[in-house]
DNA sequence: CCCCAAATATTGACGGCGTCAATATACCAG
DNA sequence: CTGGTATATTGACGCCGTCAATATTTGGGG
């Protein structure tokens, strides 16, 4: 049903306005951070974009379909935020990395769980929004790789990502501190991932396997 | 309609079976695992606890005072897990607890994620709620506090608690990893405190202020 | 140019949800 | 026994996601 023998739309715009599903997608976008993502209706983005209640129907599957599109967005973003610049220290790389993925989760905290929510978009069921994410992550490990022995890259990584999204997550979820403790942190974080790597009494030990591979 | 002019058992304490309200518990913790915490519907709680529709408002506000209450135990549960036995050497304090925190989240996700979830239940109108999740915060800080010098005891724990719960929320959002892994994890995320905490570098530096107060 | 198959859009309907209102029942104090 | 109160049930309302049927728009082939 894809296509058939003919060929198909002039390519980049759509039939009538052309233009529902991004006016859906924006409205979705738009509410999310009012009501958040448990609370967020098709019905309602339907009505903010003009259209009419089973709109969205024509441009995603199901409800989950477009908020994997808004998650897709979201890690897009955040993939973007954590490279921004040069490398011109790896000095710095890591606690700009942090700084930046804290106030992504800030900025949007409703995106920022739907992003991590497996309970409202299943990954397996969305692998281009799954190799998104994975990208994300690869700048992470990216910036750790230009100052950590090889043998030690993925599970500092893994500990770097753990640190931040977790305290991410923590701020946004319990309120745990202010915003204005967000750069002092970035640069904590860094400095106990720096000091791990660096430690001469960890690097002889674990050959420690892999992380095996993501969603 | 249920049965008529008979006797109830007399119970603990209250009228009917006085059971109502802790059956309604267990089968909403009973359901949690099966459906999520936000594909959980109170109705079906009810059906499953063997009560009407409307019982569970007999005993809860609303739907989230529910959830608050299932938190809250989970929070109990998580506390009590963290400080298992005593603190013979404070050397494997640290790398028990996180154990204990991933072990926690694996086995009740749906638990976990509510427990985490300021979209499903707002700490500010639960305070039981909210005290024991600050008592079980409070269980980490000592852990620390046995080993770290005093000055650096809050960013300390406040980047140990980052660091589990963001790998334990990291393993059951996204798959990260398998559970053989947990042991091992604990100890590198344990040993990168510690790293860090005895560290003469950082000794100087941070004059940091406070936490300030959870939620 | 016109007309048609397909893409897109809308309305109706269904079952499930949380919760309010009204009602019925069971318990205990007096 | 009686009355008041805590508990339990049923009915109703509006919102939700989504299926089915229908209407409308579109671009391309006769």
């Amino acid at each position: 049903m894809r296509e058939k023998t003919t060929k198909r739309k002039p390519a980049a715009r759509s039939y009538h306005h052309g233009d529902a599903r991004n006016a859906l997608l924006a409205a979705a976008a738009g509410l999310l951070e009012k009501v958040g993502a448990a609370g967020l209706s098709l019905r309602q983005v339907a009505e903010r974009a003009g259209l009419s209640r089973q709109a969205p129907y024509n441009h995603f599957e199901d409800k989950e379909a477009l908020l994997a599109e808004l998650a897709r967005e979201g890690f897009d973003r955040l993939g973007a935020s954590l490279s921004v610049g040069g490398e011109p220290q790896a000095e710095m790389a890591l606690e700009r990395a942090a700084d930046a993925y804290i106030r992504f989760a800030r900025q949007a905290p409703a995106l920022f769980r739907l992003m991590f929510s497996r309970e409202l978009v299943d990954l397996s069921r969305f692998p281009t929004t799954a190799r998104t994410a994975a990208s994300a992550f690869d700048k992470l490990v990216q910036i750790v790789a230009a100052f950590a022995p090889p043998e030690r890259v993925k599970e500092l990584s893994l500990a770097a990502w753990s640190l931040v999204h977790g305290y991410a997550t923590l701020c946004i979820e319990t309120g745990l501190e202010g915003e204005e403790l967000r750069a002092r942190r970035a640069r904590l974080f860094a400095r106990i991932i720096r000091t791990d790597a660096d430690d001469k009494r960890t690097a002889k030990l674990s050959p420690c396997p892999s992380v095996a591979g993501g969603p």
